[in-house]
DNA sequence: TATGAATGAGCGTTCATTCAT
DNA sequence: TATGAATGAACGCTCATTCAT
């Protein structure tokens, strides 16, 4: 009889969705709260509750959903044949995930960790970025001594490595793209 | 007039930090209370807020200083020669990473230097290990077509990256210190 | 919504004012702590500030509250016919005024409307007070040269006057009762 | 031998004094705090408290020197001959004592409570206010059935009754001087 | 489901005042 | 006198989360 989840839970789901994006949009992740969420959704706070575990469980749901758009546009093109053209790729995912400092931390956090059993939104984009990667290496002019998945880890640790050292006051001198691109060459290109 | 700080001052500091300590030594890191803290100091709340600026800072500090202590450890032993002398003489510093979630998130919040200018004593620990680790790599059987400070930073990702999926509910099935090894060989060793 | 208030915060907030009450009974007003108040309330520190905006809103109301419960109690008694019925009429108000320096200092601090536009319970009570006043001066054999409310307004000047100089080093011969009755009649008795 | 409290003793109070002064004018009585004033100053906290028993202490000295100067420029004055010349004499004294609700409240403490022996600075201007008015009424076109002394008090018991109601919500449509002119006119003048 | 008052533990703050040097 | 680190007792606040209705 699970039929009878519809309409107007569908509804407030929605309307809670709404309203925190749009205060996102204005004051960004780190400041959304709760209560301002509530409100502008026109609903009570134990409402918000009765459709997220957590205000954790919602900023997963959002950032997942944000992240694997990006993915969407990402796993749309043609898979990049130098690193350029990776990198190019990456950026827009690289940016959003630098777009704050909490962004950056909540993704570090649930990059696998927030769940024991049940692997959240984000989790779970961690590995169809692995997949996407893994997908561009299997057929480029990529170094080919190791497995792909392992090649993809790397991409994801050089990504996170240089998204680090933005929000760092050394090392500021070099661009996220130039660094990522660094890093890739290092990684991925077959040695001489 | 900037005159030299006081005895005292260094005293009451002492103080405060051997107390966090002695908390930290039997409830962890995450339980720590300010409250408790000056009580077990013996000094006033106000005088804890008058030598760090919150409570973060204290952990920053104490954090930081482990860190260190471990890197002292690490520097004085020789030059490893190989993968599996690295991944052993970095294992003591990634086991105090991993040894408390609330540790590892906050070393990576401040693995960004806490604010603009001032780099705070994690944060500096960074580029210590940066170091560390390119003066193992300068004389070693590693791969020689990058630079040892290149190699490093790719070192850091990938113990980062080891380090995340500990606290991961996917890939848990393979250790922390096999992981290392496995991204350290590909990273490091001179491809065939 | 504006949906009325609901019984429980009415039952809550209830508590909080006996709670308080009790404390001021009996150990005054200035040494009421709201760590006392609410553990003797039953309820969280959080819940009082959710009901008064900080612990001033409920001095304000509490002083507010006992100087309205002496108006109607002077209101009550039959409209005093000279100065001695009127400053009997008075004195328990006088008596409330001076029975803590912090009481009356509080008065003052609130006697002009605590804010812009709200005005709070004490600086009520002084309108109302001109009110029984001047309801006194309008039957009695008092000044008919000058508007009851001017009158009215007089007693309140000379009230505050006689108080402020019961705390006052010099002038302490005189009581407090004996400076009233000689500020009234010289300016409420019809001149010769 | 007294004679040993002399120069750098009354250099440091003075520019403590001097200090205050420009925060004061900056910033206003109730911003004042004793660590910007001895940072201005250039001295240690301790040695405020050297000078001055308390804060207070300096505020009364600070806000009783300020009255005196007022009172000097009234005291040079003829005697009004009428309501309205006293109210103007009176005028320079009342905006100074409106100019910030801290400084009222701050007179109306020190109205004589401050000190239990010893009469401090604001005090004493208070005193030297009823000399002056009563001064002014010896000889003027005024009520002769009451004493100077105790139409001088009841000067002031309006005068504050007037500077009272201008920082109240209600009965702000007058102005601080018509009300005074109000007051000073139905006490002061002989009935018809 | 929806409601929203209540929870609650701890942090940070305040800042005049004290006191050992 | 001068110094300035230390004091200390509340207060206010935060805000995600719970729970009785």
């Amino acid at each position: 009889m699970a039929r009878a989840i519809q309409k107007r839970t569908l509804q407030t789901r929605a309307k809670l969705v709404k309203a925190a994006q749009t205060v996102i949009d204005t004051q960004g992740y780190e400041a959304l709260r709760v209560e301002q969420v509530v409100q502008l959704a026109g609903v009570a706070k134990g409402t918000f509750f009765a459709h997220f575990s957590d205000k954790d469980a919602l900023m997963d749901q959002l950032i997942g959903a944000r992240i694997d758009a990006l993915l969407d546009d990402i796993a749309a093109q043609t898979s990049p044949q130098d690193i350029s053209g990776m990198v190019d790729a990456l950026m827009p995912l690289m940016n959003f995930m630098t777009c704050e400092r909490y962004v950056f931390d909540l993704i570090i956090r649930h990059s696998g960790a927030a769940a024991r059993e049940e692997i959240g939104p984000i989790a779970t984009t961690f590995g169809r970025h692995g997949e996407v990667v893994s997908h561009w290496l299997e057929g480029g002019p990529f170094r080919q001594d190791l497995s792909v998945e392992l090649l993809a880890e790397g991409v994801q640790a050089f990504s996170i490595q240089a998204i680090s050292l933005v929000f760092c006051a050394l090392h500021n001198e070099i661009s996220l793209r130039d660094r990522l691109t660094l890093y890739l060459t290092a990684w991925l290109l077959p040695k001489p």
